[in-house]
DNA sequence: GGTCTAGTTCGAATGTGTTCGAACAATAAA
DNA sequence: TTTATTGTTCGAACACATTCGAACTAGACC
């Protein structure tokens, strides 16, 4: 991998807003069977992952659990879905929201 | 880990010269035996790690490889020692430095 | 059609990062 | 003791990030 494309994603997770945007899709759409996820990033109802790997309504539920307004978790969005780290997509009034595995498992190759 | 110290690591990580930094310090003082080095990595002269896992002129070397002034390189510098990604000590003219694999680990187990 | 909900885009304010050169301090070398 | 080398600190210039509210678009619902 790039070490510009490196660079970018380490700079989608150095705020800490997006991070914590980044880990509840992380934890609600990618992460292993019986992965803890601390209460800090539970989201409302819990419902989770009604299509295998893809968390719907997720721009509405990361809304529900942070202190941002709805502009600045959009930005934060495009800059997860620009670094590569995830994809949406919209389908009428549904948001899909996928994490990209991969992205992940470059970044742990990096550094290998 | 929390989620601060994490975001803390990613943005020192997050700039490319600093990141390219890292790499050369990790490269020529962490990595496996055999890993192999790209080209725009290597230092001059190639000395390496006299000290098991510490970089001798650690800043004169990466200043030879760098077209950055000392003072902006050494901002880097003091950005990776303070997201807990590398330890220097001077001793008289002598930069040592070393990284710690913890930190790296840390980023590792974090996104499990 | 009107209205609500969901998310985007825009412009502006404010904060943070990157980079440099100059001046400095400490050690080494002459 | 002067001079060169190494790295730090300071101030300034400029670029980029974060955040908001307001205005907007598109679909859903009455």
């Amino acid at each position: 991998m790039e070490l510009s494309n490196c660079a970018k994603i380490f700079k989608a997770l150095s705020n800490e807003q997006r991070l914590k945007i980044f880990i509840m899709l992380y934890k609600n759409c990618c992460a292993p069977e019986g992965a803890k996820v601390g209460a800090e990033f539970r989201i409302k109802n819990n419902s989770c992952c009604p299509i295998s790997g893809t968390l719907e309504k997720a721009f509405t539920k990361i809304c529900d659990c942070m202190k941002l307004s709805r502009s600045t978790i959009s930005h934060h969005f495009k800059e997860l879905q620009n670094a590569g780290l995830i994809t949406c997509e919209r389908e009428g009034q549904m948001y899909r929201c996928k994490v990209n595995k991969e992205a992940i498992d470059s970044i742990k190759n990096f550094l290998k």
